[in-house]
DNA sequence: GTCACTTATTGACGGATCGTCATAATAGTT
DNA sequence: AACTATTATGACGATCCGTCAATAAGTGAC
């Protein structure tokens, strides 16, 4: 019967998130490190053989939280997409977006960075790293969207020929290193003299301003932007994130 | 004797080098994942114990890896300063030799990666996490000099108040990003579209733009630069690049 | 309601891997 | 040669991973 297989599938992937949630939570408690296939088993009320029947291996559960935290990603840029103002801001609003993200979920963020070791992308299943590009695929969209607007509305003349997945690209790049450089010196315990936030939005306005769009750094307050982005889009998450940082 | 513990100590270094070549050539060999200490031991001449004498963990063996890597990139970078241009190109050079790095040794840059990570962050050895710090301070300070030399000599006059140690991590970031990301999509068969190299050049040009580092990417042919950094200080490691690729 | 058949679940198991530690060996000292 | 301090050894216990034969549950026919 159809009804029956559609309900069965539903059961499976609702238990999918239920194991997602729950390996997650154990990275949260135990640490990074010291997940385990084993733990997941003992804590979860399913057998070994079923989880398995899940993920055909860690680093396969590995990128479906990594999949599973973009998707949360796309719906932060979504309302990000809401911000009120020129493409410029609303470029800065998605990396705003992307540094909450990483703020709000430390240990999504860390999925990530290990999905793109080779470690763990030679022993992910094929189908779970396909789910992975076409997340990326989708997040890209996001932005390139908002460069070819850019390019409509003339706030991004540079004619020198360059495509909005290569803009896209480079922000994306930039965004992923500041992070993860950021993230790894914190957990270094290194000395951070410098506010992560102000040398996030420093970076976005070298490249932005690089590519001429304008309204270039210099003849508008992006810092201003950037907080009525928190104020304005992300105001409930930003005081979680204060909260918890006390 | 004075004599005798030093003779020790200094077998002592020469085994740790020996040790860490050989657990590199495991990877390139077996694949980045198979690299396991009982392989370690087995291959090298010395009993486990002896090994865990050197590493406290398989991650503390990675991020030793990792600062050896970082040894050889300071020598390429001491070399790039040696090309005969102005300080943005200088600067480019130091890019080359970022991504050159990447290209001869994939497995040292998969360590680098690896080490930006938690799970490797959480179970290395203070002193080596300590080392790993050391040696990122020495290869940022190669390019805070560079900057610095530019704002002497009038091609950086942008006076923001921004110091050459937060141009140092934009760029930093976002080389460490564009060859992640290059690396993972490599790995993970995803189209490739565009040419590392190009990206690479197009992202530093941006950035560089952006910090109004002149000769500007308009007022000057970087792909030109790019070339000469290539043919007149790495030629040798370009050409065993492309006898490797084929 | 029962039987045959398909599909999903279980958890014990083998094979690896990690890191430790009591024991053995080696070097230096007296 | 005897004694001490340092280093090396590899067997061992504890995990951890992933598999698979056995078991249970679900489904449709009669």
């Amino acid at each position: 019967m159809q009804g029956y297989k559609k309900k069965r599938q539903l059961a499976f992937e609702e238990r999918e998130q239920e194991l997602l949630y729950l390996a997650e939570e154990l990275m949260d408690t135990l640490g990074f490190a010291a997940l385990t296939m084993d733990k997941l088993v003992a804590a979860c009320d399913y057998s070994k053989g079923t989880v398995y029947n899940h993920f055909s291996s860690k680093e396969d559960l590995l990128c479906a939280i990594c999949t599973r935290s973009m998707q949360v990603e796309l719906q932060l840029f979504e309302r990000a997409l809401q911000f009120n103002g020129n493409s410029r801001e609303k470029l800065l609003a998605l990396c705003f977006a992307y540094r909450l993200h990483a703020l709000l979920n430390p240990t999504q963020f860390y999925c990530v960075l290990s999905a793109k070791t080779p470690a763990v992308l030679e022993k992910a299943s094929p189908v779970r790293l396909e789910q992975q590009q076409e997340l990326e695929q989708a997040l890209s969209a996001v932005a390139d969207a908002v460069f070819e607007q850019a390019v409509l509305n003339g706030e991004l003349t540079d004619g020198r020929g360059h495509s909005a997945g290569e803009f896209t690209f480079a922000i994306w790049a930039l965004m992923f290193g500041t992070n993860a450089l950021f993230n790894a010196a914190s957990e270094a315990h290194m000395l951070k003299p410098l506010s992560a936030d102000q040398t996030l939005l420093l970076n976005t306005n070298l490249l932005l301003d690089g590519m001429k769009f304008s309204p270039l750094s210099h003849e508008h307050d992006y810092a201003q932007s950037w907080q009525r982005v928190a104020d304005e889009i992300f105001a409930e998450e930003v005081a979680l994130i204060k909260r918890n940082g006390e």
